[in-house]
DNA sequence: CGGAACATGGGTGTCGGCACGGATGGACAG
DNA sequence: CTGTCCATCCGTGCCGACACCCATGTTCCG
C-alpha cells in the first residue's frame, strides 16, 4: 500500500560469491516487481551502496569479508530505518536467526529454500510482513512467533548459563556421569539439561549439539 | 569436434542449496549450448541421476550431505569414464584441487567467479580440455601439474575411500543402519568400518569424529 | 500472592554405539 | 605364490544416550 506500487522493487543483493550473486540475480529479475539495482561483494561494501543509492530492500549473505550480513543489517537499520533487509543464508541456525531479527532484518531466508519463496520473501519484506521461512528451525521460531504475538519481548539468550556450560562439556565428548562429578551435580540433573537443550534447539542428538557449540565458537573443532 | 557439436551439452547439477541450484541453472540454460536435464540436492542423488539418466557432463558442489561432490566424482569417474565432471565450490583450497584431479574431476571452478567463466569451464570440459580456474590457486596448482608430467603420484592418505565415505556419514549424524541402507552394505559392515577408523585416528567416540571430519573439511559445522 | 522460569533430582525403558571375539574373498606387491 | 591390505560379514555383551513420566525448592516478576 505505498506509493511504490507500480514501480519496481529496487533490490540491493551482497554476496561473496560472484557466481551466486549472479544467479539469485538472474531469479529476482525474472519477476517483473523486482529489480536488482546493486550487487555487493562484502559486508562494508553493501552499506556503502545503500547508503548513497536508492534502494528499497536489501538482500544480504550472513558469511561475507569485511562485515558480515548481520553487522552490515545492524548498521543499515540505524542509518535508514525504512529500508527492508532480508537476510540469505546457508545456515539454519536458531541463534543467527535471533540475531538477524534484532539486527532489524524482517526476514530470514534459507539458501536450501525454492527460488519462489525467496521472491514470496522480498515480496513480503515489502510489504512489512514478516516471512516464515519453510524449513528453518520450527521449534525456537514457533517460541518466538508466539511470544511476539503477545508483544513479548526476545529473551537474550535463549540458552541459560547453566545450559550452556552444559553444552560445552557434552560437546567436548564429556558423559553424563564425568559432567555430574564435575559440576557436583547428579548425573539425572545434567541428563535433563541436556533434553532441555535439544528441545529448546530443536536437535535430536549430541553430534548436532557438538557441530552447534562449534558454529558459535563454543568449541573449537 | 564430437558428434554433439548441433546438441546442447546435457548437464546434471548438484548442489544441496535449491536457491543456489536454481540461479545457476538459469546461468547455464541461457546458453543456447548448454541444457540442465537433471537437478541433485545430495552426492547420493547426483550419482543415482548421473547412472541412469544421458548426462554429458556434471557439476558437483563439495559441500553436500551423504556424499561430497569429491565422493560423487569417484565414482561417477568409474562408473562413467565417459562423463565430464567438473567441482564447483567455495573453497579455494589446494587441497580439495588435488582429491578433485585425483577424483576425475576436469575443471575445478570457484563460486567467487563471474557466471561467464562457469560456462567456459563447462565448453572446455566438454571438449576435454583442463580449466584453470581464474584466481584459484596458482602456486601448489603448478607444483601438481610439474609432478604430473613427471609421472610422480600424489601421498596416499592413511584413510581409506570407504573409510572417508562412512566417516562423512557419521559425522552427519547417521545411524549405522542407515548408513547401510544408504551404502548397501551390512550395519556391521559399517561398525567394523567406524571402528578401524576410531583406532586409526587414535579416537573413542563419534563426536570425536565429527570434530575431526569439520576440521579436514569433510563436512560443515 | 500466585505463576513462570530455572535448577535440582528420580524411575523406567528402548535403542544404538562401541568393544571384543571371529570369518571370508579379492586385489596387489614382493 | 604368499603375504598383506582392504572390504565384507557375524555374534555377544555392556553401557550410555535419549524419551517419557514424575516431583521439589528457589527466585523473580506482575
Amino acid at each position: 500500500m505505498t506509493a511504490r506500487d507500480s514501480a519496481p522493487t529496487r533490490i540491493l543483493l551482497a554476496d561473496d560469491h560472484a557466481l551466486v550473486r549472479g544467479g539469485v540475480r538472474l531469479i529476482l529479475d525474472a519477476e517483473p516487481d523486482l529489480t536488482v539495482v546493486a550487487e555487493a561483494a562484502d559486508g562494508a561494501e553493501a552499506v556503502a551502496l545503500a547508503r548513497s543509492m536508492d534502494i528499497d530492500l536489501a538482500v544480504l549473505d550472513i558469511s561475507m569479508p569485511l562485515r558480515t550480513g548481520l553487522q552490515a543489517a545492524r548498521e543499515l537499520s540505524r542509518l535508514r530505518p525504512e529500508l527492508r533487509i532480508l537476510i540469505l543464508t546457508m545456515y539454519d541456525n536458531e541463534q543467527y536467526f535471533f540475531e538477524a531479527l534484532k539486527a532489524g532484518a524482517s526476514g530470514y531466508v534459507l539458501k536450501s529454500v525454492a527460488d519462489r519463496d525467496l521472491v514470496e520473501a522480498c515480496r513480503a519484506a515489502v510489504r512489512d510482513e514478516p516471512f516464515i521461512c519453510p524449513g528453518a528451525e520450527t521449534a525456537l521460531i514457533r517460541t518466538y512467533l508466539d511470544r511476539a504475538e503477545q508483544g513479548k519481548p526476545l529473551p537474550d539468550r535463549a540458552v541459560t548459563e547453566r545450559e550452556e556450560e552444559i553444552l560445552k562439556l557434552v560437546a567436548e565428548g564429556h558423559s553424563s556421569k564425568e559432567i555430574g562429578d564435575l559440576l557436583v551435580i547428579s548425573p539425572k540433573t545434567v541428563e535433563r539439561h541436556r533434553a532441555n537443550l535439544l528441545q529448546k534447539l530443536g536437535m535430536r542428538d549430541r553430534l548436532e549439539l557438538t557441530r552447534y557449540a562449534i558454529r558459535v565458537g563454543l568449541i573449537e573443532p
